[in-house]
DNA sequence: TGTACATCAGTGAACGCGCGTTCACTGATGTAC
DNA sequence: TGTACATCAGTGAACGCGCGTTCACTGATGTAC
């Protein structure tokens, strides 16, 4: 038995204390910020607790009353990406994103999603690492795995209305493909912001209306 | 100034001693065995060079013998697994895949493709945290960058000859998008092997040709 | 074919460092009367 | 409004551990004559 097979319990995720007071929900939201401009400036494997407490201007102890561990931490900025993310979209379904009749519309329709999203999450400090700590620290791919989750669930709702005659397996298949993808290239889109980026989103949103018109075929 | 700010030069690449003796080239491979094995066991976090040595019966010096730094054995795997992506890609392009005459025709070619991508992939031990740290190892994301671009190349030098009126720009826009797209549905059927995975390649592979058609139509 | 020597391959043992984390404590804020 | 007390928030200093890496060395392999 070599140290490898000695499985480890997963590290606890439960928010150890709540803060209370206005100076403790400042320290909880400084530390969030400062592990955030990390991220952006060392990448997750150089990020470190006592790193982000010298940024914040906090001692170690500050922090873990707040977080049980550096993955409860992690885990919140990516939860808060997601969660943004996941609004955008609810909000656009909402407000009729889904109702176009004509393959133009719902080409600038889609578009209009896509870069919504892809502004939210370049507003958020470090949001590249996010996104590749929620694909590469197991502990947390479950809420990027819950967040798709969700989304596909209500994009699935609002076609099956759309498209009452399609196939559900089929349907529920294309939106979590359609999801995966455009998680791609919005991390594709922001690595690499000189290579033009709209024009990328743009045929992105051509290629997904163009598939998803079979539906309308059938 | 933050230790943050303290720029650290870039790990060493360069391969320390070529393996010469029949011995010592075995000793290299079974570092790089152990390495995968544990990657698939525990992921990039808690790899670490000692426990390679462990795996592999060696004591640490060995292994330095070979690598400069962990970082260069990362490479070393994620050069294999790419090179041996992009090796099917080019027998492929190579043995006619694009030379297909109807739509359902190259809808067979691109699955074939894909699904021999992901085999390979599959294949390999620790791929998908291979992959994961291509994306999230900054020092290694030269080499998916590079070997994205290489395979860009050949397809787009053999779409060029095949679509003549196409815009060059925006022929090499879609070979780009289409590839950071398959990779990331290699990564989502080999991640989620229970969510049919065979549906998705397919979907995928319809999607991808229907998208090339409007090359046709110019 | 045997042997002396040069080079290659791997070992044993330890190094300094920064990591995640905790203990025992002090200072700040809120609350009851 | 003032004060005594309870609770909340953060500090100072250190812990053990495993990390990446290296030094000085021994053993294995190849080569020249």
């Amino acid at each position: 038995m070599t140290p490898a097979n000695k499985k480890r319990r997963a590290p606890d995720m439960q928010a150890k204390t709540i803060p209370l007071q206005d100076r403790s929900r400042q320290t909880y939201e400084s530390i969030l910020a400062a592990a955030a401009a990390l991220l952006e400036e060392v990448g997750v494997e150089r990020l470190s607790t006592n790193l982000i407490c010298k940024r914040a201007h906090l001692t170690p102890p500050a922090l873990y009353r707040y977080f049980p561990n550096k993955y409860a931490l992690l885990r919140e900025l990516g939860s808060r990406l997601m969660q943004a993310q996941d609004d955008a979209v609810f909000a656009w379904i909402d407000s009729g994103g889904l109702d176009t009749s004509t393959p133009e519309e719902a080409f600038r329709s889609n578009l209009a999603i896509q870069t919504r999203v892809t502004d939210i999450t370049r507003a958020q400090p470090g949001a590249l690492w996010i996104l590749r700590a929620l694909r590469a620290v197991p502990t947390l791919r479950a809420v990027r795995v819950e967040s798709r989750g969700r989304v596909a669930d209500r994009l699935l709702a609002a076609l099956s209305l759309r498209y009452p005659n399609a196939a559900e397996a089929e349907l529920r298949r294309t939106v979590r493909l359609n999801l995966e993808l455009a998680i791609a290239v919005t991390e594709l889109v922001l690595e690499e912001p000189d290579q033009e980026p709209d024009e990328i989103s743009a045929d992105f949103s051509r290629l997904i209306v163009g598939y998803y018109a079979r539906f309308s075929d059938a």
